[in-house]
DNA sequence: TAAATATACCTTGACAGGCGAGGTATATAA
DNA sequence: TTATATACCTCGCCTGTCAAGGTATATTTA
């Protein structure tokens, strides 16, 4: 943990867009992946990751679907639209930017 | 302009820091130096800047001081402390690994 | 077998930083 | 005299994060 969400903030769709880019997934699932990505430095809470579906459902950039589990909890999918990923791949170019930008100025 | 403030959110008081290092400075002339620095790709919003100099005092990272100006507008002059130094390096080394997170994840 | 843990979803309300909009004042250029 | 540049400031809204709380199923452990 420890990274500060004001340094991430404006991440979390991005980060979840690019793991719908990969497969189909879901709320639970993506948090994991992200978990291992990060070596467990990062994830998302949890309020954070279910607000952010619901904005990006809501910007027609994912749609979800109640996957057919027989045993266990119930998971959610979702899926990228085109228009997810013409998003991901801006957000992406914005980032290469800022990142530029912000190393110029600290 | 154009990169969206969310990106930046958290790194505001890093590079106000960061101007302070090289020098004392007031507002107007940071965030003059911000924008030439980024080719005019970015500029700090007045409010944000101010808002941003009032928490900073606030931490202890900024002392401030008006300038002796005998003509022209008012300057009110900022000056970088010890524990403001310590908070930029922190600043910027959290930034160093958020970068290499973000990077991974996007 | 009861309790704990892991999986999996969700909502509410508070909080903090960014910023649009508005304001003040001085000096210079058109 | 009007506009522009310099230089400061505040108020109140907006948005994303997240602590705290809740629900339900399955497995592991005591």
């Amino acid at each position: 943990m420890s990274i500060t969400s004001d340094l991430i903030r404006g991440h979390t769709e991005t980060i979840i867009l690019g793991q719908l880019i990969a497969k189909d997934s879901y709320g639970y699932e993506i948090n994991k992946a992200i978990q291992e990505k990060t070596d467990n430095q990062y994830e998302l809470k949890e309020a954070t990751l279910y607000s952010a579906f619901r904005r990006l459902e809501q910007a027609g950039f994912i749609l979800s679907y109640w996957g057919d589990e027989t045993t266990g909890a119930r998971r959610r999918y979702y899926s990228i639209t085109p228009l997810g990923k013409e998003a991901y791949r801006q957000n992406k170019q914005d980032w290469e930017r800022a990142k530029e930008l912000i190393d110029r100025l600290i």
